[in-house]
DNA sequence: TTTATAAATGCAATCGATTGCCGAAATTTA
DNA sequence: TAAATTTCGGCAATCGATTGCATTTATAAA
């Protein structure tokens, strides 16, 4: 095979030379400005097109200090809620003729620090961020973006009292509506799989379900709520202590994910409560798995491919006078409850 | 909240002018160039580090013509398997200070072109693809990224005749085995739901299921080899025709994904076939539902994030130099054959 | 001490696109 | 016909980093 040797890109002044004008009037006419004749700016395009020219975008991003690029920073990318967000996202900014950079945190604050400073040497015009479980609290880098003039969008996972754009789901009301069916199905003590209370979306969760015991008379149980309880494991070990106790739930609303949920349901049906007679169960999230376990598991969607048009779309609106937008704006999107067997023993 | 102005960023002429040198210096130094006095770069070293300098990564990448950047094209960025690879790409390549721009082409063949010409005039350095299965046999826009002396990456769904490098999976041994194992467990009609025989995956599953039945010396049956049988309601379907033969087979396997084989699995239960006394089902890919299932769906595990990881490797070790690398070369992965109980009828 | 050599630094062009400013030409108004 | 506007396009600087070539300075050899 012989030594590729790349072809010249054409430039404007390639253009300018062959029409004997200069390369401001070939950039004033491919960019619509004023100043140009209407039949030199035709003559231009045409010429553009022949020699297939292709506006070099490094230049003019360094000329323009903007890139057209949006930056992602989530967790983890593999993870159906997350993946599914970028979906919407790609498909909402390509559109415009944007380009996302994705970079995952892996949970790690460190990591996530990095990430965000790649992001701001790549003078993103915008960073979309789901935070890391692991956060210290602290958001210099966060700041940080804020201060480069890049726009921040926190979304899911977000920190209150920074004033960014976010767009987050109604955690608290579905969850209310998700631990109120359950309380309708019958059961009497449901136990709570709680996450990182750090993180907005989980304290939310569980502010959901205490207000649907309150609205209920539902007496909260200290022993029912178990902290971190977040990966199948980890559900599935609080289920066997939930399981163990001298009068156990006769529900669990595992709030931190459908993972977690899938731990409870592998043990109640090794230790023989059988679902959803016995114990009631509810994850988060409606991984797509949850439609297939025997019983198929109550859930909640969080339509996570509209968030990430919805982010998109608020960025384009906050941003359409190219000024960053510096006054917060919260979107929510009410999640749905998906009601399947393993909550469903009234008929 | 008042209006941000964005602080300007240090530049090399910043540091130049506060030392009283020049810019030329100044970028020597930070790139370990040699013609600087090692006691004039550790000074202008320390000097940067105070006034907080980060290298303008657009103005260098206009310089440089590079971007540090690869391109990753895929259909789905939410699906399972090529959501994997992306972990494993962004793994590796964010340690080497690389960036991913992600495209999805949603299988359609107009919008590939559209992400590779966008990734042309991003001027990536790589770009890393999985072809869409609408695919026209036209490959200008691939030839377009090697013309642009742009080192290309195929993966997974590779067009052969293409002289690019190459990670691939080796489907035919892994189905072969796969349908080996069917005839050792006792399955004497085995069905086969292909895929689109353009894309050299689902032609390699095939090849691999007509070695082993020939291997075997089981007879090729033509009514038992279904076309285009790609998502779980295509998958359903060709189980319901299937199951309705005058002989109806013993095994089926879906080469075309794990969502065709939980087609199968829906109909296989619905008409009464016990599972896999009656019916034996063997999916590909290794989605996590297939371990869910009652019975689990014995399937291919395509090492999906380590085939990221191999990309990304393949891309450091080829253009080390710099160049780019012009010479074909295949890295072939071997997928592993987990057997669950979908077809474990022997104990 | 002088010349040859090497090392350190500066100068200026380059990567392409964009844009403020100015002058020339065309058009309108008086 | 002269003066006042507009319109059109060119000039040159700018966005920062990089680098070949030239120049200066320091060091080694003669």
């Amino acid at each position: 095979m012989p030594l590729m040797k790349p072809k010249k890109r054409t430039t404007i002044y390639d253009i300018a030379e062959k029409l004997n004008i200069t390369a401001s009037s070939v950039s004033r006419a491919l960019n619509n400005r004023n100043h140009v004749n209407e039949t030199t700016r035709q003559l231009i395009i045409k010429t553009a097109a022949e020699l297939n020219y292709k506006r070099n975008i490094l230049a003019s991003n360094l000329r323009m200090g903007k890139t057209k690029t949006i930056g992602v920073v989530v967790p983890r990318i593999n993870q159906n809620f997350f993946s599914n967000v970028i979906v919407g996202l790609e498909d909402a900014t390509y559109q415009k003729g944007y380009n996302l950079i994705i970079c995952q945190s892996n949970e790690s604050h460190e990591k996530e620090i990095q990430c965000i400073n790649t992001l701001i040497n790549q003078h993103v015009d915008c960073i979309v961020i789901s935070v890391s479980a692991d956060s210290d609290n602290n958001y210099d880098h966060l700041k940080n973006v804020i201060d480069h003039g890049i726009q921040l969008i926190q979304f899911d996972r977000i920190i209150d009292e920074l004033q960014t754009l976010k767009v987050i789901n109604d955690s608290e009301q579905a969850s209310m509506e998700a631990v109120a069916h359950l309380i309708e199905q019958g059961y009497k003590r449901i136990a709570l799989l709680e996450g990182p209370q750090n993180l907005n979306t989980f304290s939310q969760r569980k502010a959901g379900y205490l207000k649907a015991l309150k609205k209920f008379n539902v007496p909260v149980e200290r022993e029912l709520i178990i902290e971190n309880a977040w990966t199948k494991e980890l559900g599935a070990e609080a289920t066997r202590k939930l399981l163990s106790l001298p009068v156990p739930p006769d529900a669990i609303f595992a709030s931190t994910s459908d993972f977690s949920a899938l731990g409870v349901l592998d043990v109640a049906t090794a230790m023989h409560f059988k679902v959803p007679s016995k114990l009631g169960i509810c994850g988060f999230s409606n991984e797509p798995f949850t439609e297939l376990t025997s019983p198929s598991i109550t859930t909640i969607d969080q339509f996570s491919i509209h968030m990430g048009r919805t982010i998109a779309n608020l960025y384009f609106q906050e941003n359409e006078n190219s000024e960053i937008a510096t006054t917060p704006r919260t979107i929510s999107i009410k999640p749905e409850l998906i009601v399947r067997a393993s909550t469903s023993r009234k008929v």
